[in-house]
DNA sequence: TATAAAGCCTATCCCATGCA
DNA sequence: TGCATGGGATAGGCTTTATA
């Protein structure tokens, strides 16, 4: 086993599926206006000065710059994600959906984060989610507090594709943050993109590897490393193995083990128990006799795997 | 195959309640 | 008294299923 720092049995309890299909998560084509380049939210209010943003943060309360944070984090989030990561002190779910969209309709009313008008399917059925993302503003005001991230990110319409991975993945680091929540273990790091890309070189040549996720989670004295790939079946096995052997360029360059001390489990998140197969096959047929770096599971198998630790016949 | 109905999900309105 | 929060009701819109 390469991604956990030390060993011993591990409890072993029943544990019903309750993971999401976000794999479902389905882009309509019908469009929508694209928001404006400048800094003028509905209503017309004019590029806010630096004097206002920070009257304006005095106002906030620490959820809104909680759900603030989340939306720059993750840079697409439906409203339920929103609540799932901020809104859960309250009562019931159902209060906390509510409390979660008057705090993000009145962000959106002081032009800090806005909406995209297309809206995608829900997991089964019913209306789409609300696709929330940081405004120009709501950018400017979180930089207040952060000197290092001084470029302006430029807002661009997603592509369907880019949006459905974009929220895969937001779901994801949701999931693992609910499941760190429920087993008391701890989300020691969570880096999305592009904070968890890694540079080494190989003869010569300078390349990346480019997970959507890295993660440690911490259970007492366990610490397990992820990288965490979201797969959406949309591209072919080849292209698969060959970011699979980017995976093995980087294991060979030793740094991630210098840096500290353990190599990574990479998932492959999949849809379907189909596509599992497919890529399970590919992969060990690609890799035979070579360390096994990798792990195919369905969305619905991420809980078992984070609390196994990586262990298990999910390996390949 | 096309259409209607049913079921499901999300967002929002409105009112009640609790607290400073 | 005003504000924040909780909860019921409802509208809108999507998928699935039944029916002509």
């Amino acid at each position: 086993m390469t991604n956990r720092m030390t060993s011993q049995d591990s409890k072993t309890e029943p544990r019903k599926p309750q993971l999401t299909d976000f794999s479902r998560y389905k882009v309509c084509d019908s469009y929508c206006n694209p928001p404006s380049a400048t800094d003028t939210p509905a209503g017309g209010r004019h590029r806010l000065s630096r004097r206002q943003l920070e009257e304006l943060d005095a106002c906030l309360k620490a959820q809104d710059k909680k759900a603030l944070l989340a939306i720059q984090r993750h840079r697409y989030l439906m409203t339920g994600q929103v609540q799932r990561l901020v809104f859960t002190e309250t009562a019931t779910s159902t209060a906390a959906l509510r409390a979660a969209s008057r705090c993000l309709k009145k962000l959106k009313e002081l032009g800090l984060i806005d909406t995209l008008s297309r809206r995608i399917g829900g997991v089964r059925a019913g209306s789409g989610s609300l696709i929330w993302y940081l405004s120009h503003a709501g950018e400017r005001l979180l930089r207040l507090h952060d000197q290092k991230e001084a470029a302006n990110r430029r807002f661009f319409e997603p592509s369907p594709y880019f949006l459905a991975h974009t929220l895969a993945v937001a779901e994801v680091s949701i999931q693992l943050t609910e499941l760190c929540r429920k087993y008391q273990m701890e989300l020691a790091e969570l880096q999305p993109e592009p904070e968890c890309w890694r540079s080494y070189s190989e003869r010569g040549i300078c390349l990346s590897l480019k997970p959507d996720l890295y993660a440690i989670t911490v259970s007492g004295e366990y610490e397990d490393r992820w990288f965490l790939e979201i797969d959406l079946d949309t591209e072919s096995p080849t292209k698969v193995i060959e970011k699979c052997r980017r995976y093995h360029q980087y294991y060979r360059s030793g740094l991630e083990q210098k840096e500290s001390g353990v190599f990574p489990l990479t998932v492959w998140i999949v849809p379907d128990t189909d596509r599992k197969q497919h890529l399970l096959e590919h992969i060990r047929a690609a890799f035979d006799k070579q360390p096994r770096l990798f792990a195919v599971i369905t969305a619905e198998e991420l809980e078992e795997l984070i609390r196994q630790g990586g262990e298990g016949d999910m390996l390949c």
